[in-house]
DNA sequence: TATAGTGTACTAGTAAACTAATACACTAGA
DNA sequence: TCTAGTGTATTAGTTTACTAGTACACTATA
């Protein structure tokens, strides 16, 4: 996996698991791969990952089962609800930090329109 | 200063003097308050900060003069760079992060406006 | 019942960020 | 010339994230 040095892997690895979790990649009820695997998976120690699925389950996102697995939680709600948050989480960021660079609300609109119209040509 | 303790405290010193030279906080060739009345200011350690401002330095952003103190630099140009690279790192970020959420680029630019609408009405 | 695959806990060690304190070189001004 | 205010360097110690290795409890299955 690739890391920013600037963010805690166990954080990363919490993101990019709840990533799969809102995209339905992990469907809920689903069993996650072992922790063991994950390391493997990740480039990550067995304890990073632990913690990220520690926060995770003190987050009730996924439900540990000794001897089982993880699994995703069934209710499909809380998985709404997370996906909101981080979409929000995400605009909010980005306002602020646009915002503080003294760009107006036209002006940051017109900037992401004007982005994506780029973006969108490049990949065509 | 209010610290997210996700990331280097040092880094977030950088960024918040970026974002005072390119909002024209700090004029070009203005004086920086000296290392130890930052450290005061921001509330870390001057090594903390002077680790900020050598970056700043190695980026020529700030010409330090000893004895005297750092300045901004006089390159008007390169401040406008900065901007640039600010904006545009801060849109890339938050459509990569949409759009790993599963939203389309019209989703994408329909959540903003949503937001920004929503945000101006409350603040009005 | 034995074994392999799970989650979980613990101890130890390393690296990076941060703090703290001190010292030194340079500049400007009284 | 002295002094206060600069940047800069160095050494030492703390904290946190991370890695590594081991051990144990539980589950499913051959």
């Amino acid at each position: 996996m690739d890391f920013d040095d600037k963010v805690p892997i166990y954080y990363q690895i919490k993101n990019h698991l709840y990533h799969q979790i809102v995209t339905g990649t992990l469907v809920p009820g689903a069993k996650l791969p072992s922790v063991r695997q994950l390391a493997v998976d990740v480039t990550a120690n067995v304890n990073t990952v632990q913690r990220a699925l520690s926060e995770m389950t003190d987050e009730k996102m996924i439900i540990p089962q000794r001897g089982k697995g993880n699994f995703v939680t069934d209710d499909v709600l809380s998985i709404k609800k997370l996906k909101d948050k981080l979409i929000n989480e995400q605009l909010s960021l980005s306002y602020q930090e646009l915002h503080d660079l003294n760009l107006t609300d036209d002006q940051i609109l017109d900037e992401f329109e004007k982005y994506i119209k780029n973006r969108s040509e490049i990949h065509e």
